[in-house]
DNA sequence: CGCGGGTTTGATCCCAGTCAAGTCCCGTGG
DNA sequence: CCACGGGACTTGACTGGGATCAAACCCGCG
């Protein structure tokens, strides 16, 4: 691990961590800070795929293709490990402790994007919303970003909200305002109110199909 | 190798490989055969996540809650490889090349659950259609399944194409006739009759006049 | 004070969802 | 042989959720 360590990075928010295209020979963990991971659309549209907490790793994508497939940017300061994707191979061969969790946290992913797809695909903006801004704050306290008084920092935009749902900034704007009385975000920081109602709106809880077919 | 899989499974369409909340403690490779990964939502909404092809890795996702996120069901017939994820930490001690090749795998899943995002959060349905249909036939043809006249077997329904995307079944059916002059899809194979043409309606935004213009 | 980025709100439009009928094509049984 | 039924696919009419357009507003900052 320490030789695999290829050194810290601090990045300033705004600004990309990598390029959609690039062909870095780098991925990250994430240690401190928030940010995103988007995609752009030939014709200007930005779709944010997720957002980075401390804990992910980052740029892991690019290691079959060799360029990019998004670019990472820092919403809040980041601070994020830096390894070389050349010695995983090494990795992979001296410590498969590591490896296994590596594949591990690939997995979560996996995860969770599928989440995020049966969510842009099938939820309306209301639910999309409820949904985000459930997954954020677990996630959040998950890492114990949580203060006291119950909130946790949540330094993006809305345009940022709107590009991860697939929404217009306009109409994400209008369903936060209908979600208030449950989930307050501002100045950076995002409190729930009313966690049940939320998931209640989110309908989080993945159904089994209705009926079950036996093999 | 030999010690770590577990046999071989034959499934027939519409059978389902696993089902969502099982705690299996397999996972599979695909060998031959098509079929969906599919989750479903409490209002009895579908998702299709993705389509499985030969060569795919399916079932890791679950690895780490236990419980499967989602169901694998067969769209023909499938032959795939079962393994134990029991036996996953001893692949990762004596087969470090093979465990690399998983994460690689899993990264390049990951890579394509990030299109598909940005696919159903900006596209409209003309351009989700054309990219899904070019994606299918390229994964298709590039594991050999492209027969002499250039189609590929594409056992899918209307309804699966629709979950998968977003959109409605009636929709989707309109926007397929629409698409018909770029690619011909009837009898459970796939024909592109103008795969540039295709490309560029995936890629960029809708050039084309609003209402039935393509007949 | 003016400027620019982010947020809020109202008015209007249109893409895609929904409802409702068909049509085509099987396989089954009278 | 045809009648029947069910599943997949089509097609048309109508509706509505969310996009788009257009203005404010509300800061912090030079």
């Amino acid at each position: 691990m320490m030789m695999f360590r290829a050194g810290d990075v601090h990045v300033a928010p705004g600004v990309a961590l990598y390029h959609e295209g690039d062909e870095t020979e780098y991925f990250y963990t994430a240690r401190e800070g928030q940010g995103v991971r988007v995609k752009h659309l030939p014709n200007g549209e930005r779709q944010v795929v997720n957002f980075i907490f401390p804990g992910d790793v980052v740029g892991l994508q690019a290691m079959l293709s060799g360029a990019a497939a998004n670019s990472a940017i820092a919403a809040s300061p980041m601070v994020l490990c830096r390894f070389e994707k050349r010695k995983l191979h090494e990795l992979y061969r001296n410590s498969p402790q590591r490896a296994y969790a590596l594949t591990w946290i690939a997995a979560a992913e996996e995860h969770f994007l599928g989440e995020t797809i049966a969510t842009l695909g099938q939820r309306t903006a209301l639910q999309r919303m409820a949904w985000a801004l459930l997954k954020i704050y677990n996630r959040l306290s998950a890492v114990g970003l949580a203060l006291p008084n119950g909130a946790v920092p949540f330094p993006f935009r809305q345009r940022d909200l709107a590009d991860a749902m697939g929404l217009s900034l306009v109409h994400t704007n209008k369903t936060l305002a209908r979600l208030r009385r449950f989930a307050i975000w501002e100045k950076g920081s995002l409190r729930l109110v009313d966690a049940p109602a939320l998931a209640e709106l989110a309908l989080t809880d993945c159904a089994l199909p209705p009926d079950r077919p036996l093999l």
